[in-house]
DNA sequence: TCAAAAAACCGATTGCCTATCGGTTTTTGG
DNA sequence: CCAAAAACCGATAGGCAATCGGTTTTTTGA
């Protein structure tokens, strides 16, 4: 999956506000970048049609709202970006993981063995039932 | 940056051969999938100025191999792919792997940590000097 | 109920990028 | 110096985001 700068920004207004329709979208990015009503509109249909918002009628208008997390959509895009390069035997996580950790500091490596610890569990859950 | 899917075959082409020039790499794709030998040769091209690979000539040829390492490049991508997500306070990239954590298995799970300690090793002899 | 206003919908255009390949120029080695 | 090889140039097609004008549908208030 590709986004689009516009979609991007959209997507960051949404996850920030609440649900949102088109024209309230629109006034907040006719300040900061210009453009139309219209275009506003076809980027909420576009990033409705690749399933990262959901709209239900509330009145008149669609009201948008995220239908993915933020750290979700992050994980997908990493995933879709990561996947091509994957072998049989290798993870593309793992692989990821390893060619970023260089940037991570230690709280960081804290955080991921807390998560890595939380997954430890859901794992052993999981197993006992 | 992006990658086209024919410039990912051929760097994965890359990573795993010696370097090559051209016909080279033409006469591998030319029986998996076809293509000209100018197809190969611009796709070649698109790489170099994306500074992916690095040429030399040799005799009459470029030879080609790549610039970055496969775990850079994955890096890289993930850099580029998150980049925007990314706010100051909050480091999205940690969040989106705990978001793709749940598809990891125990193995994987002393991997990442072994990684992890592995890293943390690395901060320790920095600090010392 | 009905007309005006609002919103959705449609379609066309532009711009950017990869993939593709024909043809021309340059390089090179015998 | 000449023929072959390779690089280089340019054109085209296809896909997708962004943009926006115009039309249809829906809503709402008088």
């Amino acid at each position: 999956m590709l986004l689009g700068e516009l979609e991007k920004l959209v997507l960051e207004y949404l996850w920030k506000s609440q649900p949102a329709d088109a024209k309230q979208v629109y006034s907040y990015f006719e300040k900061n970048r210009g453009g139309s009503l219209n275009t506003i509109q076809s980027t909420l249909e576009r990033l409705y049609k690749k399933d990262l918002l959901s709209r239900v009628k509330n009145g008149h208008a669609y009201q948008y709202h995220p239908k993915v997390a933020r750290q979700d959509l992050i994980g997908q895009l990493i995933k879709s970006v990561t996947h091509d390069f994957v072998t049989e035997d290798e993870n593309s996580v793992i692989a990821a993981f390893s060619s970023i950790s260089s940037d991570l500091d230690e709280q960081q490596l804290d955080k991921l063995e807390a998560m890595i610890e939380q997954q430890r569990q859901k794992l052993q859950t999981k197993a006992e039932k």
